[in-house]
DNA sequence: GATGAATGAGTCTTCATTCAT
DNA sequence: AATGAATGAAGACTCATTCAT
């Protein structure tokens, strides 16, 4: 076979991080065997391993790549969050978080959540993350001085905790292991 | 050999589970051994089988436990929350919480983020955590009536939140496995 | 079960180092497994691992110690070799490491050739087998100044070459991998 | 595309010879990818595989090569032996041994180490070297006869261990793995 | 009651080789 | 002729758990 095209390349990196945020959001990250994400992607082992250098830096490119779809996601509300009341943001918030994370067969915030366990240990991880939620903090701060009992640290607290509370307190939905 | 008291069974697992507490934080939940629980306690790996049925129980345990003791130090709070303004009852309940959590060695909100992500694939710590999470709730829904723009589910979810920021905004401590 | 004795430990270290000469000795050190070694000394693969870290240790381990061995048995032939003629010395060191190697089921000769190319690639290794060539190139220079065109560095060039000899100049015994 | 010519086909398989050689004295056989053989020639995996079929029969030719070219250079000296004495004989036959080994990038001692121990591992590379050191014991037979205390059996083995003690007294010069 | 050596299934990863283009 | 992406079997190693002493 001759040369893949970036485009190519970046289809089945794609294909890959889906298939491990299917397989976390099913067993988490422990649990979730390379041979799993291997079956669920459809390709061969050593593809994989042709795209991602192992099973962590996998892990921290999905975990990363939903942050930062997140983001671009967000950009646009932040935008014309001015025009709107705190709790009319809060709403908002929550709703294009919800629409975005909740996909055929896996929910990002349980991957999120998975997520905030990994970068616990993994301090490249936790960079990453810090950096994201100190960007949202910083855009909410402006808006905020006009929304008066929240601050941005509460908003950003409060979309947070929202996402514990959705994960965790739906119907559980499968086995262990 | 003469039997153990009660007693003296129940400082045994005392001292397993927070060994699995300090080890917890270290490094997450998948990458402890039980032999380096079994180090950390100081006791043999036949002991501490006698004590929790394996690592599963074992991490449950430890995780529960934590919420437990948690709720009963939110009680008082909460008896004279009637007296507080929710900014204040806020403030108080998250400096309780950073008290409580805060160790020699470790800190329990750590954990509490391991432990949600065990939560979402272990259907009984799920539900132990979301009946913790209900009760508390419970008990703020009167207060909240009071608290205008804050509902009882915007608190919890604020305090969740609080605990995701303390634990993943605090500079990294510990390397990778 | 209980402690092992300090001595119970070493029966079980030579049991694993002798499977491993073996196996070296039948397809060399790369096409030599673990599974291979631990089926050979009838051992389980953890309890192999509860001796030595990994393969590569073993496998310095197995060189180092027929070196360390052989070097004894030599010691005795260097202290009475100021009695003999150079042709004499010769004869003798070749018959005693011709006895010392051939072992039911293996020959340390072809080993310690496996292990010399192994130390080209493994300083500790090639560390310690210097330093073992470098002793007894010492103990005859003395003898050599008698043995008039025998130099130290001759004899010790002499008793390598005839390994080779004796290894790759007999019949084929084995297949690959 | 046109045909390669002969003498096209022969340098593209010197080419892969020598990055063979060097990636053998760098890591030994078997730690040496056929990847890194690959990248070294500069050439495709496939191409490659036009000329060799695969990488034992590389490592064998690899291995041939470097007997062949050094019995052709060894040869004239062999020629004007009777003339020597046989301390002279072994200076210039391991000063040329010498200059054929040491190459821009790696030593042919260290790849011919490497070779017996392949070589008692493949009966077939095994049979090629016997044969050469067949052909130089016996062109040294004649001579010895006049060279009292060295047989042609000796001779032999001192070039043989004066190899091995070149390899592996200098000091190591790379890492492993 | 307590010990800690032993087990072995399961994990991640590599790499010689092929073949569609 | 040449490419290089893809394959997948095989390898090294881990670790929760047990049980003879």
């Amino acid at each position: 076979m001759p040369k893949l095209s970036d485009e190519q390349k970046e289809t089945r990196r794609r294909q890959i991080v889906e298939a491990a945020w299917r397989c976390i959001d099913r067993k988490g990250v422990a649990a979730t065997s390379m041979d799993e994400i291997i079956a669920e992607c459809g390709m061969s082992a050593g593809a994989v391993y042709l795209y991602f250098p192992g099973k962590d830096a996998l892990v921290a490119v999905a975990m990363t790549a939903s942050f930062v779809a997140l983001s671009a996601e967000l950009a646009p509300l932040l935008g014309r969050a001015q025009n709107l009341t705190a709790e009319a943001f809060l709403t908002e918030a929550a709703a294009l978080i919800e629409r975005f994370s909740k996909r055929e067969g896996y929910d990002l915030r349980r991957v999120a959540i998975h997520g905030w366990s990994q970068a616990l240990i993994d301090p490249e991880l936790q960079a990453i993350q810090r950096d994201f939620y100190a960007t949202i903090e910083a855009a909410l701060a402006p808006l905020a001085a006009r929304w008066k009992p929240f601050s941005a640290d509460l908003l950003l607290a409060l979309l947070l905790g929202n996402t514990v509370k959705a994960a965790l307190l739906d119907r559980p939905r499968q086995r262990r292991r």
